[in-house]
This record gives structure tokens, sequence and C-alpha cells, in this order.
DNA sequence: ACCTGAACACCGTTCAAGT
DNA sequence: ACCTGAACACCGTTCAAGT
């Protein structure tokens, strides 16, 4: 290692953790829209395809980017488990807000890394507590977290603020003109609410619904 | 139009409806992989510049794509609502898992397209003949849409059968093998189930969910 | 108003050749 | 075993120039 001294940046070993570390760097910095495997490359100081010793390919780099941003999503153990399974879901929630396009790949490629065991490992166990069969239970968390990612996914816009408000203007407006009865003498509701309220009935109903339908056997 | 009698075959005019049909003809024949605006520009026999006249972008695209296959979408009007419910979301259920691809485009671009509206219409007007209060009803519509969209998202592979089993094997694995003890202790419930007895049990939840849930006020 | 070719700025992934 | 450059086969979108 006689050169070691003198190669300025010091250009690190190439692991799958410093891959990833990147891919995380990247994300903040730029949105999973940049965390391509030849963007990563660059910013490894090397080329694409020497990436692919180490990761499969790009879905499977993104859903190791996730679980690392999981790795903080936890509920305060005071509290009832009804209150839990609500902040847990709401952490996760707020993770996937933060990164939406994390969100759509969350739904496509079942993710199993240790965070998101851990994730559904304590909504199992607070379920457990609240009396919930295991099959309901097993079942429910599947629908909880599905919903958490598909609420993320849906704020999944790549627009500017100023489209994202035109677009509610004419959705609004076509909604509230609608030739379709239901919709016109619903338009108050569909459009009403803050995302939080929405969050919040959806969870109460997922929770209510989760608790009291049996699994038909 | 002297030399129109000999151009042989005929390339008719351009049109948001031309492109739409040429976009679901590739679709069914090739998937959403391929509907992008070269493709269907090679199609038409045209340059991909040429569509942005009546297309804005990509994404537009797949949403007028998605519209135009949710026209078949309809519920036997014999039946209680809730097995109208139920008929209404498994049609567009089946639609979209016949494309999972657009599932996911459906989850990000809110679809508005008067398909889509008449589908909430009919939900809408269901959730009012079985006594939902309008607000449950209008976000109970919104959660049953979410869930058949994620569900179907959550199919989308675009890997070998082969790859899949194998996936699935290494995951069932991963769960029975687990140290997180209730995962470990949920592995049966976890892994069982067919697509179809988990979809239903899913709908019948969000149904009692969405009935028995009161929006705050 | 619509259409076009060409250009700009990218992608993922594979592969033969090197170390 | 790992790393690399180059190549293959694509993308979306914009723009100046034509009709």
């Amino acid at each position: 290692m006689p050169s070691s001294r003198r190669d300025r940046p010091a250009k690190p070993a190439l692991t799958r953790a410093g891959i990833v570390a990147a891919a995380v760097r990247v994300l903040r910095a730029e949105g999973l829209g940049k965390v391509t495997m030849r963007r990563l490359a660059t910013e490894l100081d090397t080329g694409a395809a020497s990436l692919y010793v180490y990761v499969a390919n790009t879905d499977e780099l993104h859903a190791a980017v996730l679980d690392e941003l999981l790795g903080g999503v936890r509920a305060d153990p005071a509290g009832t488990w009804e209150e839990q399974v609500e902040q847990v879901l709401l952490a996760y929630t707020e993770v996937l807000l933060e990164h939406p396009a994390l969100a759509r790949s969350a739904l496509t490629a079942w993710p199993h890394g240790p965070h998101y065991l851990a994730l559904i490992d304590t909504l199992l166990g607070l379920l457990a507590e609240g009396g919930v069969p295991p099959e309901q239970a097993a079942w429910g968390v599947d629908l909880l977290l599905l919903h958490a990612a598909a609420t993320a996914s849906e704020q999944a816009t790549r627009r500017s603020e100023a489209g994202v408000a035109e677009d509610w203007n004419a959705l609004s407006r076509e909604i509230r003109e609608s030739t379709l009865p239901h919709i016109r003498a619903a338009a108050g509701p569909l459009l009403g609410g803050t995302p939080t309220q929405r969050r919040a009935w959806a969870v109460r109903a997922l929770l209510r619904g989760i608790t009291t339908t049996e699994v038909e056997s």
C-alpha cells in the first residue's frame, strides 16, 4: 500500500453498504429519480457495471434504500395499543411521504428488509395485545401497511406546485359541475377534509374493519 | 386529394383518439413498458414529437389508456347493494390485474376520465342506497378504490414465473425461521390464504369499517 | 395549426477484457 | 473475485424549420 498515502480523495472500496449509503445521500439531495445505477457509479467514482456485483438491479437497490430509511420507525410505548398502531403507521407514512417515489416501489416489490420485518412484528404484537385473532391480525397488518404505502404513492408527483394547484382547481370544478348525480351531490365531502383528517379516519375505519371482520373458515 | 388513392396503407390522420387506440393495442400486445412515445410514433408512422400536439406527456397517455379500459366495468343490478359494491370492485380490480403497471399509474396520477368518474358515481350511489352517511360514503369510495389499485400494483412484477416462485420460497422461509417472535408465530396466516380469499376478506373489512366509522366533526 | 428530423440529455444492463 | 470501458438498445422531451 505504498501509494495510499498520496491518493487524494482516498477512494473507498466498493461495498453493498457503501452503495446503499450513497443512494440514500443522492435520494435526500435530489430525489429517487436520480438514484440510478449510472449516477451512483459517478458518485462512487466507478462505472455502472461495477455496481452489479453488489446489487442485482435498480429495484433491489430502491428496496434496500427504503429499508434503510425505516430504521427510525417506532411508537411511544405509553398509550393504548390502538394509539400505538396509529403512531407506528403515521411514522411509516411520514417516511414514505418524504419520498413518495419509494412508496411506489414498496407497492411493487414486496419489501422484506430487516427494518420492514421489524415493523410488521411490532404491528402484529400490538394487534395481539388488543386481542385481535391471529388470522385477522396477519391479514390486517397487510391491509394497514398497504394502505399507508398507497396513500403516500398518491402524493407522488413530480410536477410544480403551480401545476398541482391548477390540476386541483380543474378537478374540483369537474366534480362540482359533473352531470353524474351522486358525484355532484357528494362534491363537498369528496373534495373536503385535510389529508390528515382523511388519513386519521381511514386508519380508524381500517382498524374497526380488521378487528370486527372474521376470516371465513 | 389526388394521390390518396394510391397511398398504400392510407396513413390515417393523427388524433388523440387514434393515439389512445394505438396505445391500447400496444398495451394488449406487449405491455405498458412498450407504450412509449417513440414506440407509438413508430406504430402511427410519424415522429415522437408529433404526439405532443395531442398528449401532454407519457403519464397523461397512460391515464387515458386506463380510462379507456374501464369502459366495461359494471355490476349486475340484481343483488344487494353490498354484493354490487363487491362486483364493481372486483371488475375494477380485474382490469387492473390484467395490466398491473397501469394500476401503479392510477395510484400516482389521480384518474379523472369519464369512465373512472362513472365508477365513482356508481359506488357512491350504492353506498347511499345502503344508508351510509354521505361523508363516510365519499371517503369510503376513495378507500375502496385505493385498495383495489394498491392490491393490483402489488402484483406488478415483470420477472419470470420461476423468479417469482423462487422469491416466494425465500420469503416464506425467512418468515417461518424469523427470530422476530410475532412474525414467527403468525407465519401460517401471514403466508396463508389465496389472493381471492384475502381480497374478499379485505373488501368485507373495508366495507364494515366504512359503514361503522363516523367522520369526526 | 400541425408535423417533422434532429438533437439533448439521459436510462438499465451485458459482456469481453483486464487485474 | 472484482472492476472496467464500451456497447446495445432504448427512453422523454424540446426546438427550429418546414408545410
